[in-house]
DNA sequence: TCAAAAGTGTTTGCTATACACCCATGA
DNA sequence: TCATGGGTGTATAGCAAACACTTTTGA
């Protein structure tokens, strides 16, 4: 047994790995987490959060440990997306991804670089840098899949902090679709949802009328519509 | 390095492997095709069948792999469904599973035991065998994947073989939905979504109006509607 | 001629859309 | 007082649901 390689198995074994698209809505534009890679493969490109399960780690966890290390978020959604496994797709072994996809408020700044990452920012999606890997293909699947639950799923209430108004609410359906959505219609169908309710605040913000708060009645949940 | 296990590596590394749920439409049922186990661990149990990605190989062409050396099914529509990595899931070492979800035309009889498998059979989803691992949990995950896809997607059309009439369709989704449908209105829409296309034919089988035959205007997709 | 499934339209209610004005505030 | 975003109702069109009878065939 090679002292360097102490795990040995009778058939060869794909290494595995979790990672992360987390998505946040800034500036009015849908933007992605991304850290910058300080060792080989791809080292000082830009890629997903993410690294290797631990043998006794459950997957959902890898990635919010990832998550946190890589980039110092935390709390956020998670939920998995796509388990991507090409050969290849690694040049130093096989090595199967299992991808996640993650929504964080806008306020979520705590970026900060960690061990493997020598850097980490957020990107405009319609902006992103060249991407290790086939870290551009995890992000397509990944942007498909929140679009395509926008509708019959309460996951864009995940970009939102605590309390939140309808006009917060109605800029993220209208970032996320990229178009103009009518108030008194949005309004209407948010609150016809029964999954936000009034917490009996006011945010006072400008100079304009004070726009209530709410809250999502259960925050942890995406629930699923109609 | 000991010679029953020339595969060392510098960290311990899951296995990987893949399991199928597919299911079936018989007899008026929803059905799922298992295997007998023929080794331990659970030998003798039923299981989805599944097993070990190679090392160079594709998830999917996996999946296609195990499904047809362990049942025969050849040829069916196969997605992606979770990756399941509890620790602690299978009793052997650290195993990760992608599972996936398929559809089977009724008519798919060609089920034979294989290699690691001492027989395969059909089972009725109301009165499943015991089964192996967590396998119930895929089962339960596939099968609300499968639900939840029927009013958005075409994924209930993978029951039918090549031709159908429009009640094979109907009584697919009747049997999905365990509900009696409208035949006029389930006609209507079944048509509206430019899916499938009159083949010409007629359907002569027994003591009735002979029924037209469709196809699919593309098999192999499943189309997200609306 | 009988039994069995195929095939076919209209009415009704509901949901989604379009659309414009007043309100409360800070500067 | 002005600029800014918050808050509200109604009319219309399009889609979904309810509902029953005639057609064609084989026995």
């Amino acid at each position: 047994m090679a002292a360097d390689k102490p795990y040995c198995y009778r058939y060869p074994h794909p290494a595995v790995t979790t990672d992360i698209a987390v998505f946040t809505i800034r500036d009015d534009a849908l933007q992605l987490l991304l850290i910058r890679r300080r060792n080989p493969p791809f080292a000082g490109a830009w890629a997903l959060p993410g690294g290797f399960v631990d043998i006794d780690e459950d997957l959902d966890a890898c990635a919010a440990r990832e998550l946190a290390e890589e980039t110092g978020v935390v709390g956020v959604y998670l939920e998995q997306l796509y388990t991507f496994g090409t050969p290849g797709r690694d040049p130093r072994e096989r090595i199967i991804s299992v991808a996640y996809l993650a929504m964080a408020p806008a306020a979520t700044v705590a970026v900060q670089a960690g061990d493997d990452a020598a850097d980490a920012a957020w990107f405009r999606l319609d902006a992103l840098p060249p991407l290790a890997f086939d870290h551009a293909d995890i992000i397509a699947k990944a942007h498909r899949r929140l679009v395509g639950k926008l509708d019959y799923s309460t996951i864009a209430f995940q970009f939102l902090p605590e309390t939140f108004t309808l006009g917060e609410l109605q800029r993220v359906y209208e970032t996320l679709v990229d178009a103009e959505i009518d108030k008194r219609n949005f309004y209407r169908w948010a609150l016809a949802l029964e999954q936000i309710e009034a917490t009996g605040e006011l945010q006072r913000r400008g100079n304009h009328r004070p726009a209530r708060l709410y809250r999502l009645t259960d925050r942890e949940r995406v629930t699923y519509l109609k």
